[in-house]
DNA sequence: CGGATCGAC
DNA sequence: CTATGTCGATCCG
């Protein structure tokens, strides 16, 4: 977002101190020098929890790069040597399909928030201002920014560089109003424009200016904004809103000294007619008229970069802000100049931490980066030294891709210290209430629920938990939080957890496909006694809820709104007890509802009057509300299905046998020349993975052999141990791997989100089956066999424990949040206790070389394959 | 997978 | 008093 933050951290000395301060200071009547703002800040950070902990996180980075370095001691000039024939082979590659065809903008809005403020309040123009709170500032206008106050600076701090400093809240309804008006703009240009964020964006403007050339002289013609804000019509009418405000005051809020486009000589260009200004076809004429536009609709300026990439064009838009444009011609000369003396902290990607290490190596600017290329492929990861290999070479993405799926989502927040169980759960469900509603207006359920805790030493930890039934609402994902934040309290008792932050992340997304599958799967079978479980109880509460409706009832509002109230009345004080683990409530009244709201749910489970019991697996209302006869009900289904559907596994497992089907799609359409050059030629070598790959990739046929491939409504489970197996499947779960071999393994995440699919049941060499339900390692490796030992486990074992009403078997299945249905189910109130199981994860069974051929028909990384 | 870290806005 | 919130990516164990 804002283009000093970087600068703040460039090219200083190690050490805390330097890298809070800043270094460029622009001369100016007022302000600060440098060294008085350091100062300022050291005395304002020294001797805080925060500098404390700033200092430790310097340590670790030290010692990163002290590793580095010892490595760097082992490097002999052999290995060097070598490595440099190889990255040259690579850069003989990379330089070859250098593409400068495309024409990338950046759009970035000066000081954008403080923009918007100044200019909405003509009070504050004159005077240094900054977005955002005493705790925390989100950017800070030029006048501002000489006294060193800058974005992600602290409130408080910022006052004492400069007193004279307006603070003004935040405002995100206004900004995205504006945002949403250059916007519009930039969509003319290029319909397919990447936002990043409220102020930025990227624009492929490479097929708008072919067609420019074509267009007459009116249609590149503007008119200042006392008239109208767009271009005119054919006619000459006006095409666009006019401004509202009714004002004409046009100048810009921004900078004292600025010039604004419209004294920048554009009545000298003699094209214009009164009030109108034509610009030009090309690539700087284009950006400049987006830039006046902008500015006539929004009185806001922009800064621009325009090259044949990306991160060319981001690192452009820094070059002359405020208010500028820079464009690197697509030359591979121009560009090669351009990067020579740039420091590596400009590009976009290389932060704090990554400078500082690059710097032990005397690395700064990115011909630096370029020397010691061979060196750096001996030290980094192979992302890495390949970034830094595009980054000193100047290549970057020459289209926009559109983001994909939404991969977590999360919310949190800082607070004054809270340290008692009681609030840090109740911090903790309102955390997962808010998650669940912004989960469900997008539609999501994810698997893995993060808890993340900050403590008043702002050291932070996640914790998190992947579970097999998806979770949206807020009962479940609090269901795994409050499990994951019990732990964390128990680690440091008898002491209290004292935090000042608290977040809960959900992720790993149900893919498209996995939801339709989902529902006649276990998963939704356990989840909860809504939808189609055996056992219904009315009303449908847990403990949960009932915790809810009690902490519900004694607090009104938000958990801060309640905090606020209490700081305000000030009258009593929370007994800061001990807060032993997972109990829940500490004062007596809140137990005591506990205790009773507790009883009430077991009485009503005892009370068999309103159970209603569904056979899970013909799906019908049973008559009798006996838990006898239910379990004999059950014993005839599964037993009279139960052979059939052995028979039609086995038969399907050997056509499923070569076709892997975890293979990722491609994620979009478009492939980067240089990608599409070298699968182009793998696809000689490599011509029958790939048929095979993309045949088997959206087989929905194949995936029907192994679940019915019918519209799930019309399609319900046949027994236990088919709703078990999809649910293995579609969870990636099984069978376990028992040879670890560390060495080359593959990529999961590749796999996961892939549908996977067929390498469920697949026989490897190195695979030992377990079976699911008794947990035991089996002989065989033989499917059909196995398959028999798992129904039959899952008969003996399952309804044998409905019978008995015993505790399911603590090896079994990891039910997790299903708990409380099973409980029903099982022994009216008991929970089956298996609590870590579900943490544990199988790996996979896929072979490895076809995980290989998957990445080298979809990864950047393909130009590999050809130095093998 | 889980946890820490980095980087961007 | 008073040092953000959200997200994706990567690396390591």
């Amino acid at each position: 977002m804002d283009d000093m933050k970087k600068a703040a951290n460039s090219s200083c000395n190690d050490g805390v101190l330097l890298r809070m301060g800043l270094n460029d200071n622009k001369a100016g009547m007022q302000g600060l020098d440098k060294e008085k703002i350091n100062k300022i800040i050291m005395d304002a950070t020294k001797g805080s929890r925060f500098y404390e902990n700033e200092l430790k996180k310097d340590q670790q980075v030290n010692q990163r790069i002290e590793k580095m370095m010892q490595l760097k001691e082992k490097v002999t000039t052999q290995q060097l040597l070598k490595a440099q024939l190889q990255v040259d082979k690579l850069v003989i590659e990379l330089e070859r399909s250098r593409n400068l065809s495309s024409t990338i903008v950046h759009i970035d809005m000066d000081a954008f928030y403080a923009a918007v403020e100044m200019r909405d309040n003509p009070e504050l123009k004159e005077k240094p201002i900054a977005v955002g709170s005493m705790s925390m500032l989100s950017t800070s206008n030029y006048h501002a920014r000489r006294f060193g106050v800058r974005a992600a600076m602290p409130g408080f701090i910022a006052k004492r560089l400069c007193p004279h400093l307006t603070i003004v809240p935040l405002n995100f309804e206004k900004y995205s109003k504006v945002s949403k008006e250059v916007r519009e703009i930039l969509a003319e240009y290029d319909p397919n424009f990447m936002p990043m964020g409220l102020d930025e964006a990227y624009l492929n403007i490479t097929e708008h200016l072919e067609e420019r050339l074509n267009w007459p002289e009116d249609r590149r013609r503007f008119f200042f904004n006392t008239e109208s804000t767009t271009r005119i019509d054919k006619d000459g009418m006006n095409m666009s809103a006019k401004f509202n405000e009714g004002e004409v005051s046009s100048s810009p809020v921004l900078f004292e000294d600025n010039t604004s486009l419209m004294d920048d000589g554009f009545e000298q260009r003699g094209l214009s007619v009164e009030n109108s200004v034509v610009f030009g076809t090309s690539a700087e004429e284009v950006v400049k008229e987006i830039r006046f536009r902008i500015e006539q609709k929004t009185q806001l300026t922009a800064s621009a970069g325009i090259a044949p990439n990306t991160m060319l064009a981001k690192m452009c838009s820094d070059r002359n802000k405020p208010n500028g444009q820079y464009r690197i011609s697509p030359e591979r000369q121009a560009v090669l100049d351009f990067l020579k003396d740039l420091p590596i902290r400009k590009v976009p990607g290389i932060g704090k931490v990554t400078e500082k290490m690059l710097k032990a190596l005397g690395i700064v600017t990115c011909s630096e980066l370029y020397q010691q290329r061979a060196l750096l492929s001996l030290l980094f990861s192979e992302v890495s030294w390949r970034n830094f290999l595009d980054i000193s070479l100047g290549l970057g993405s020459t289209h926009l891709e559109k983001d994909g799926e939404r991969k977590s989502m999360s919310t949190e927040r800082t607070f004054s210290e809270i340290n008692t169980a009681e609030d840090q759960y109740n911090l903790c469900r309102e955390l997962c209430r808010d998650l669940a509603q912004d989960l469900q207006k997008e539609g999501l359920k994810g698997k893995t629920v993060t808890l993340k805790l900050k403590n008043v030493n702002f050291e932070v930890k996640t914790r998190a938990s992947t579970v097999l039934s998806s979770v949206s609402t807020e009962e479940e994902i609090f269901a795994v939080a409050k499990d994951l934040l019990g732990t964390e309290i128990d680690s440091v008792a008898p002491h209290p957890l004292r935090i000042r932050l608290m977040g809960v992340r959900v992720s790993g997304f149900l893919t498209e496909e996995e939801k339709k599958y989902q529902q006649r799967s276990i998963t939704s079978f356990l989840k909860s006694g809504k939808e189609i479980g055996f056992l219904r109880l009315q009303p449908e509460k847990s403990n949960q809820e009932y915790f809810t409706k009690n902490s519900e009832a004694s607090h009104r509002g938000s958990f801060f709104d309640q905090k606020r109230a209490a700081r305000q009345l000030n009258s009593e004080n929370i007994s800061p007890n001990e807060s032993r683990g997972k109990q829940l409530f500490h004062d007596d009244k809140s137990s005591a509802n506990f205790v009773e709201e507790r009883k009430k749910v077991t009485d009503l489970q005892n009370s068999n009057a309103r159970e209603i019991f569904t056979c899970p697996v013909c799906f019908e209302e049973q008559s009798s509300n006996n838990l006898e006869e239910l379990n004999r009900h059950i014993d005839e289904c599964l037993s009279g299905m139960h052979v059939k559907d052995t028979v039609e596994i086995s038969k399907n497992d050997s056509s499923r046998e070569n076709t892997p089907n975890f293979l990722p799609q491609f994620k979009n359409e478009h492939v980067d020349e240089r990608e599409k050059n070298n699968t182009d030629q793998l696809a000689g070598t490599d011509q029958s993975a790939n048929v095979s790959d993309s045949s088997t990739n959206n087989s929905t046929e194949k995936f029907g052999q192994i679940i019915p491939d019918k519209s799930p409504r019309e399609r319900q489970p046949s027994n236990l141990s088919d709703i078990v197996r999809n649910m293995c499947m579609k969870q990636c779960l099984f069978p376990k791997r028992i040879s670890q071999d560390n060495e080359d393994h593959f990529d999961k995440t590749e796999q996961i989100e892939g549908t996977s699919s067929s390498h469920f049941f697949d026989t490897k060499e190195d695979t030992a089956l377990v079976c699911p339900v008794c947990n035991s390692e089996q002989k065989t490796t033989n499917l059909v066999s196995f398959n028999r030992h798992v129904d039959v486990c899952l008969n003996k074992g399952l309804i044998q424990e409905l019978t008995e009403k015993e505790d399911f078997p603590t090896k079994t299945y990891n039910m997790e949040n299903s708990n409380r249905v099973f409980s029903g189910c099982l022994s009216k109130g008991q929970q089956c206790a298996n609590p870590s199981q579900g943490t544990k994860r199988s790996g996979l069974t896929a072979s490895q070389s076809v995980s290989k051929k998957a990445k080298s028909s979809n990864s950047k990384h393909t130009i590999e394959m050809f130095f093998k």
